[in-house]
DNA sequence: CAGGCTATCGTTAGATT
DNA sequence: CAATCTAACGATAGCCT
């Protein structure tokens, strides 16, 4: 997609293997950054060079290594049908970590406001983009806080039922019961 | 690069979505595949979707791994990006909490990604804007380990001195101690 | 050698089957 | 819905500074 076709191959040419490089590499995070943007997915991506110093890690070091931490735990493939609605299984394994990350937004929502209230008392002018990301956060903590609660007391019911149960989560966001 | 231009923002109908998803998804796989030949470069991407019941994974689950723990050995840590201009007050009171805050986020953002995975294994597409949530959530914990992480090491400083101290981080990503 | 400039090719949005 | 088709937009190879 230039000027000429090119043969795929690797460019013998190093000054131009070189450029090449580094224009795609911008195209190619480019591309990533719109495909998690307009279709709401995760990704991350890797790439190890001659070129840089260091690795270009995709979106963050930390990110990604997250990311690639679980996966080292999924298991083999399993065949799934699609399914038009978003249903939400809930089951034992997935009951624990939610009790468990409710717990944890708790405390961690605890320890924000404390920080910030901290700091207040101890400056007067914060930068604002600081507090803006301290709401933005202490926002989607209440939203996780919501729906995790809201799905965990099905979970209670599910487990006294002794069975597993669907949940749809509908396109307004809200959770029907099937 | 089709009939009209996109705004890159999540795309709100959900069948179109899907569609964008597949094509972009290819496309950005076939680009990764070019780079690394190209260049004779080592790479490799994960993409978390609810339209696969599987993680799409390039070049390969295992050379993905490969590539991550290549990864691991590196050291850590890039300047933040969203570090512009601000500044941090530093103090010893501050400091505890900080550090608290670093651990619990880190903990935090592990369960996150354990509890989406856990549901993306049992099969079942999760709601978008639930992953949504947790991506924005992840960059908001992102945005506090950076600044937590810079702040933390700029309390030793201050603790070393016995004394409060102001930092300004410049737009070129520089800091200047006042 | 990095950065800017187009002609040209590749990707893809929307329509159609 | 998935597969094709094609107009339009985006990425980039080769040049030039």
């Amino acid at each position: 997609m230039g000027r000429r076709k090119v043969k795929h191959e690797l460019i013998s040419n190093e000054s131009v293997r070189k450029v090449t490089f580094r224009k795609r590499k911008a195209g190619l995070l480019k591309k990533l950054d719109e495909l998690t943007t307009l279709c709401g997915v995760i990704a991350c991506a890797i790439i190890f060079s001659a070129y840089d110093d260091q690795p270009e890690i995709w979106p963050s070091h930390a990110e990604a290594l997250y990311v690639f931490e679980e996966l080292k735990k999924l298991p083999t493939r399993k065949p799934g049908k699609y399914m038009l609605d978003q249903e939400v299984f809930l089951d034992t394994n997935i009951s624990k970590l939610n009790l468990q990350l409710e717990k944890q937004k708790r405390k961690n929502l605890r320890l924000e406001l404390e920080l910030t209230l901290a700091k207040s008392k101890s400056m007067e002018g914060m930068d604002l983009r600081y507090l803006n990301h301290i709401k933005n956060l202490t926002e989607s903590i209440q939203y996780l806080d919501e729906m995790i609660a809201f799905v965990t007391t099905k979970i209670e019911h599910a487990e006294n039922e002794n069975k597993d149960q669907v949940l749809v989560v509908l396109e307004n966001g809200l959770i029907q019961q099937e």
